[in-house]
RNA sequence: CGGGCUGUAGCGCAGCCUGGUUAGCGCGCCGCAUUUGGGAUGCGGAGGUCCUCGGUUCAAAUCCGAGCAGCCCGACCA
């Protein structure tokens, strides 16, 4: 492409409403531009980027056998119903109505079209595996879009779904995925970590996120140096350090008055009250069942000093949605206020206001004896609680969030570091879910029908975009990573008035295109200045500059990533340039 | 959905509080000249429903009301 005619809308001002890096540098350098909130119009630029991206992510899919579908963004009420996502996705869903008043939606994923495709064709054990996917653009109608191309209301996914016979056979879908999730993101630039996650509204047993460490993302990871452990905060664990109870004089709690108590922290300052590891935390939370949709009040106990993980109690407990409980609920529920409850005697107070709860408690609480927590009367606590005899857990479970410095629970050295990630692809064990709620099976060799055991695997394509600018950039632009850069060089012609200068740029233009690489000629009647500074900006991996030395025979060949100039020979220039590149895809 | 902020030329902004000639600045854009290796200089020029609707007023970018849109924080997020 010839810069002179090519559209490369780049600008010279930051513009006002882009904060993030990406989302600044992708509106500077002419990539892209927003046509209302979360919705943006990919240029010329970010169009061959994507293509690369695309491409990068369709030989690894077809390497593991995954077969290429396009399917209807447009979907019909009925097969959501199914699922019973039409109800579930919410206000998160685009919904629509045709010329009849039948009711349609915008595709947010498609393993609901998916599984209707396979329930009429997959019918037989032989069949199996199949693994088919799609890129296609997604609808999510995000309650907030935010920084730029990382949060937008339509996008760019490639989604893959696994069919097998039985769980072993997912296993192999699973990890074949998860494989090819490694090639691309490496093969894209990417630094990036694999997390253990929370499969949430999505169902399933399983679940890998591919996080990619900038703080431009939303999610929060924990990861172990020492020896690769990582997990999303909603799923991350740590070793801790062993506490010894006192015994306890006490054959029961004793309760005491607390006046002005009102926090853990106010206790551990009051006159024969406790540091918050000897205090137990209790907070009350409504939680919506997975299943029947029914609310009922939770009592979460953790450690004093330990701070809740909501997800971690909704997981813990199959509940679809936790809040916290409001002040009046837990009033009625257990005659007190927040700052004085506790789980001893709570069944028997919520039986009394004809309330039922269960108690989940924080495995950091298991053994633990000679313990302070409210009385379940305001101002009042108890102390000498022995957690297992008088409160009787219903159940324990991981609760707590996990801190930067706490040691890693996987190896005997490591400490765990939090981080900001930015989510670029998820790949989940779907299981039967949908296989059952749709019918979709097949004979196995006895002749049994069993559901289709289903993975589904995500990769967002802007955010690949975007993450590699977050990663790789400086204050002259994106610096894009050789695989994924719109155009693999660009030829800078100095002064194209000069007829030996332009003359030259031509014949290496041709040149290097035949050399199989994508050359961008920048021909415009420009000052180099404006054109150095506009080609750091889109980023191109590297320039040859045609100047005054073109008189001896040479050009410069410019390193974005390193800055480094160094002299060629017209001769070879050709051939340093397709090294370099091709070293790169 | 709660809280905060913003809407004036393609982009970045001033003007608004305290209403009053022709709405201004920088960048960009067009023409000419001189320049030509890291966002040139001079001269000339084009470009505006001041977000929309309604109200107050002799007079509204400016005051009042409603609405719409965008950004940020939070809640939410397959």
């Amino acid at each position: 492409m010839r810069w002179s005619q090519f559209f490369i809308p780049t600008l010279r001002e930051d513009p006002a409403d882009a904060e993030v890096v990406s989302h600044r540098l992708l509106l500077r350098a002419g990539f892209v531009r927003q046509l209302a909130a979360g919705i943006y119009s990919l240029l010329p630029l970010a169009q061959r980027t994507r293509a690369r991206i695309e491409q990068i992510i369709r030989e690894e899919m077809n390497a593991i056998g995954g077969q290429e579908f396009f399917l209807p963004a447009l979907n019909p009420r009925d097969i959501w119903e199914e699922s019973g996502r039409w109800a579930v996705m919410g206000d998160n869903m685009f919904r629509l109505k045709d010329r009849k008043g039948a009711d349609l939606c915008l595709g947010m994923t498609h393993e609901e079209v998916f599984t209707a495709i396979a329930r009429h064709e997959l019918r037989s054990y032989k069949q199996l595996p199949q693994v088919w996917y799609q890129i296609q653009t997604k609808f999510r109608d995000e309650a907030r879009p935010k920084s730029g191309v990382l949060r937008v209301r339509q996008f760019i996914m490639k989604d893959a779904y696994s069919f097998d016979v039985d769980q072993a056979g997912l296993d192999k879908s699973f990890e074949d995925q998860r494989q090819a999730y490694i090639n691309i993101f490496t093969r894209c630039g990417l630094k990036f970590s694999i997390v253990e996650a929370s499969s949430g509204a999505m169902g399933g047993s399983a679940s890998n996120e591919f996080m990619v460490k900038t703080d431009a993302g939303e999610d929060l990871i924990a990861t172990c140096d020492a020896c690769g452990y990582a997990a999303n905060l909603e799923k991350a664990t740590s070793k801790l350090a062993a506490i010894t109870d006192e015994p306890s004089t006490l054959n029961a709690p004793e309760e005491f008055p607390t006046p002005g108590v009102r926090t853990i922290e106010d206790l551990t300052t009051f006159p024969g009250g406790a540091s918050a590891e000897r205090q137990i935390k209790t907070l009350v939370y409504v939680a919506t069942d997975a299943n029947t949709n029914e609310p009922s009040f939770v009592l979460a106990l953790l450690r004093g000093d330990h701070p809740l993980h909501e997800t971690k109690l909704a997981d813990a407990i199959g509940a679809s949605q936790v809040r916290p409980a409001q002040p009046e609920e837990i009033r009625d529920l257990l005659g007190a206020s927040a700052g004085s409850l506790g789980g001893v005697g709570a069944r028997a107070q919520a039986q009394a206001a004809k309330q039922s709860i269960r108690i989940v408690a924080d495995r950091a609480l298991e053994g633990r004896t000679n313990m302070t927590t409210g009385a379940n009367k305001d101002e009042h606590h108890l102390r000498g609680v022995d957690v297992e005899r008088d409160i009787k857990p219903d159940s324990w479970a991981d609760l707590r969030t996990v801190a930067s410095g706490e040691r890693c629970p996987n190896c005997a050295a490591g400490t765990l570091e939090v981080f900001k990630a930015l989510e670029i692809g998820h790949i989940f064990k779907l299981g039967t879910k949908y296989s059952v709620s749709m019918g979709a099976s097949v004979l196995t060799q006895d002749g049994k029908e069993v559901p289709i055991v289903m993975g589904s695997y995500g990769i967002g394509v802007e955010r690949i975009m975007a993450a590699a600018i977050e990663l790789h950039h400086d204050a002259d632009g994106i610096i894009w990573p050789r695989a994924i850069a719109p155009f693999d060089v660009v030829v800078t012609v100095t002064n194209v008035k000069q007829a030996e200068m332009k003359d030259a740029g031509e014949r290496l233009y041709t040149e290097l295109q035949r050399a199989g690489l994508e050359v961008l000629l920048d021909d415009r009647d420009e000052r180099a200045g404006v054109k150095f500074k506009d080609a750091d900006l889109v980023g191109i991996p590297y320039r040859v500059t045609v100047g005054k030395k073109i008189t001896g025979g040479a050009v410069e060949l410019f390193d974005r990533a390193t800055k480094e100039t160094t002299e060629v020979g017209l001769d070879e220039v050709v051939r340093r340039v397709q090294e370099l590149a091709l070293a790169g895809r």
